[in-house]
DNA sequence: CAATCTTCCACCCATTAGGGTGGTGGTTAC
DNA sequence: GTAACCACCACCCTAATGGGTGGAAGATTG
């Protein structure tokens, strides 16, 4: 019996880690030894033991309905970074609904080996997994096909348009805002403009809508 | 060999599907015997097959990426209306990874027979499978903690009060919505007034955000 | 019938949003 | 260097928001 390739599933929602974990042992090549629900059950488990592969569900949600004081891994970028940079053999494949070019961006660019979407067939994670084990990189067709389309057009933020997006969306109004950044009302003003012409969006209403839909922001909840 | 109780799945994470199918089967008392991505091909299937019980993630996009034109079974909702009113037979089990308030309540009231979210263990989707098949409710323990949490304060909405935060969530302001529902301006004026203070939220910003997060609204996108 | 709620509209007010146009100083790119 | 961009601030203006208070017609409910 050939080497099977050892995977870790990490997904906050257990039921696709069981369905999931049955559909890939059937296969001839990978093999997938342990599920997690959450980064820190992971992290532990990592410590001792690396596999493979790690299948990472990026939407795990920090605290879960706020009954957990804190979480020591933050969220799935950080994890994702975490063990990209502790445990470099390890290879990573996002596994999300997430078909949002934010999301996706901030995923690449977390040092994740592959990317995966839920609504692909088993078949295409089982060829993922292959391809990354190997040391390439995969990324779904269904998601090379939204970087090219929505990439070029994707709305870059410098640093004090990303902040000041963040309290926008947060509903403080500019001078609250420029206190909160210590900056003038006026510039907090003139950067909302901007971030309404950049969108392309007519007021804010709509501006926190697009970025919420599409997580344009990487702590969408707050 | 016993009767296994026949099931459909729909959802339209494949993945979600192959593993979700893979594991109840393994079970003694159900058979997932067919698996569906769009309503529309389980609607297809519907008339010509009734399985004992369909496992429905209502989150199903109506238009995938702005490609299909229109479907004919509308959203999650919509479509779990049709199957209990025209097939009363079929058990309906709503398989969702939303644990927000807004999101349950409707399902609840279009007929569904049981609630399971995929937070929660295969084992338990079993129960709850066996459990409506007998003719019973079921709605997970997780679910019901958020209905007697989250249902008494919950905010009801009247008719125009829903009509105006649907416009008022699409970016509309004021004088522009007065003209779409052929209302003064003051009226409109006045119910976002009431708006702001049924959710106690102290701007539209934040209105917007919490509709969007909490899915106040059966329209989440649009 | 009286109480209550909903729907609708009105006027007052201060603050904020949004659009335009302008400038300074700094960094980066070619 | 010089063009381009960024960060920052300023003044103009109109329109919209948010808060207060008020009233009238209609339905519902006890």
């Amino acid at each position: 019996m050939k080497y099977k390739i050892d995977a870790y599933i990490v997904d906050d929602h257990a039921m696709f880690c069981e369905g999931l974990m049955e559909a890939v042992n059937r296969s001839e090549t990978v093999r997938v030894s342990r599920c997690f629900t959450s980064f820190r059950d992971c992290r532990a488990a990592l410590v001792q033991r690396c596999p493979d592969v790690l299948l990472l569900d990026i939407s795990i949600p920090e605290r879960q309905r706020e009954t957990e004081p804190a979480p020591e891994c933050g969220d799935g970028i950080a994890f994702c970074q975490w063990v990209t940079g502790a445990y470099p053999k390890v290879k990573v494949v996002a596994l999300t609904i997430h078909d949002e070019y934010a999301v996706i961006r901030r995923m690449l660019d977390s040092g994740v080996h592959g990317y995966v979407l839920k609504s692909a067939p088993v078949e295409e994670l089982l060829t993922a997994i292959e391809h990354v084990w190997k040391g390439q990189r995969y990324i779904s067709p269904a998601v090379e096909n939204i970087i090219r389309q929505t990439g070029s057009k994707a709305v870059r933020l410098t640093q004090p348009e990303q902040k000041i997006l963040e309290d926008v969306c947060q509903g403080y109004s500019n001078p609250e805002i420029a206190e909160r950044l210590r900056l003038s009302a006026e510039t907090v003003k003139w950067y909302r403009k901007r971030l309404l012409a950049k969108f392309g969006v007519k007021n804010t209403v709509n501006l926190v809508a697009l970025v919420l839909k599409e997580h344009i922001l990487p702590d969408g909840g707050e």
